[in-house]
DNA sequence: CGGTCAATTGATGTAGTTCAAGGTTAGTGG
DNA sequence: CCACTAACCTTGAACTACATCAATTGACCG
């Protein structure tokens, strides 16, 4: 357990996951549908009739570009919800990476929901403020961080939420193609490629299965956290890190 | 409350006209206070007491990574609100660019408006979910952009914004100094100042005033989204962008 | 007038992209 | 069973957009 010691979870998790049950309660009468290997929950522009509950599987949510290129603006997986998101259109597509069973809700139930039960409504408000704190992470990531680290930071992000659901090893199945990865962590799949090369060559990653090659086992999680540079940014919750001098104008 | 009796008036005598009428009423009573350049409004981490207006002015939005860099994850102009973030601390600091006044309200005072006035949460979910996508434009941006793609994109942004606003003409002062484009940018201050010296240099852009070269022209706005490569981003509601042959797996 | 500060410009370096090839596995059809 | 193809991933070699380092300019200011 303390092998992960070395990966803090916050708070904001903590009290995210025993809010969550009364969300997951909104959707437990639905029945489940299933979702073959690629295909489409819904598209970025579509109105956004309903929200989901990842029951099972993995979807990964985009965006095309004008001149055709796709980001990844995040995955979601078992117990997450999608299409929360408040606005009247999806702000990006969802599509299954592997086969994945879902609970719909209409949006008018879950708004009836919210508006009715007053409990309810800052649970429903801090998902959706999950959902903007990690959309400003990946800013972060995006922004300024190196190719290394930015998949360390993803690999490290997957691991926490493995271990945040109760998984006791470091070995993962990641359900993405490399492509995927590349498109969420803003470099080509070649690059993406190259880091795991050097990751398993410094003993910090072990591939479990040679031919899909998704699943990998972290031998050295906090070599992780290192180069994920991340290593102090959350070690106290009422810290503010300080500028560097020279950085300011 | 006579915070509350006030928007119900509003309810009753104005139908739904404009979105945000109802949220500055929030704040229509409160005292202004004025920040000077390069104060700070609250900290990244600071329990989020207070949500605040923007009545004049232009603040920055910003995270420090461990290694002292600054992420801007966004500007807030007059009329913006900040702080609004359903989080009980907040994302990132918010500080002064220019002389700046601002109306203060408390979380709580927002959370019993929105709690007991239904009109309003729907607007309130609104300015939430315009900030949502407006944190995913910019993932989008960061994550495939090229620098000039980046800074077109960003000066149209603005100029979007002042056009709905009222103004007539392309002439816009930029309140940010270029260190802070290229911290919003994900670049260089030296590649900020080597794009604009490009798009002068194409007739695009002109700088008005030679001594802080804030205040710019936009000569050819046509030009200027073409370079953004948004070209067709916006000019339909209901598009969806679809996908290349050859772009998926 | 020297000092400072923001912005620009130039010269050099490099991380990551691009292009191209090769390897492994699974599927298909003879 | 083997040949053939198609995905997916990896690897190498060359290129490039941007970062980095360094110097210059121009405006302001005590």
């Amino acid at each position: 357990m303390h092998l992960i010691s070395a990966i803090e979870f916050k708070d904001r998790h903590m009290t995210a996951k025993q809010d969550r049950v009364c969300l997951h309660d909104l959707f437990h009468r639905q029945s489940t549908e299933y979702l073959a290997p690629e295909k489409s929950l819904f598209l970025e522009g579509d109105v956004s009739s309903h929200v989901f509950e990842i029951i099972d599987g993995a979807l990964r949510l985009f965006k095309i570009v004008s001149d055709g290129r796709r980001v990844i603006t995040g995955f979601v997986y078992a117990g997450d919800f999608v299409g929360l998101s408040l606005a009247r259109r999806y702000l990006y597509s969802a599509e299954a990476i592997c086969g994945t069973t879902v609970r719909r809700l209409s949006r008018n139930q879950l708004e009836d929901a919210v508006n009715e039960c007053r409990y309810l409504r800052p649970i429903f408000f801090s998902v959706v403020s999950d959902e903007m704190a990690a959309a400003q992470d990946q800013m972060v990531l995006l922004a300024c961080k190196k190719a290394e680290e930015r998949l360390c930071s993803f690999l490290l992000n997957f691991l926490k939420r493995n271990t945040m659901r109760g998984a006791r090893h470091t070995c993962m199945d990641l359900p993405m193609c490399r492509q995927d990865i590349a498109d969420y962590l803003g470099m080509t799949i070649e690059t993406v490629s190259r880091m795991f090369t050097k990751l398993i060559g410094r003993g910090i990653l072990k591939i479990e299965d040679a031919t899909t090659r998704h699943t990998i086992t972290v031998l050295k999680p906090g070599a992780l956290v290192q180069l994920a540079g991340e290593e102090d940014a959350y070690d106290d919750d009422r810290r503010v890190p300080q500028l560097k001098a020279g950085t300011r104008h």
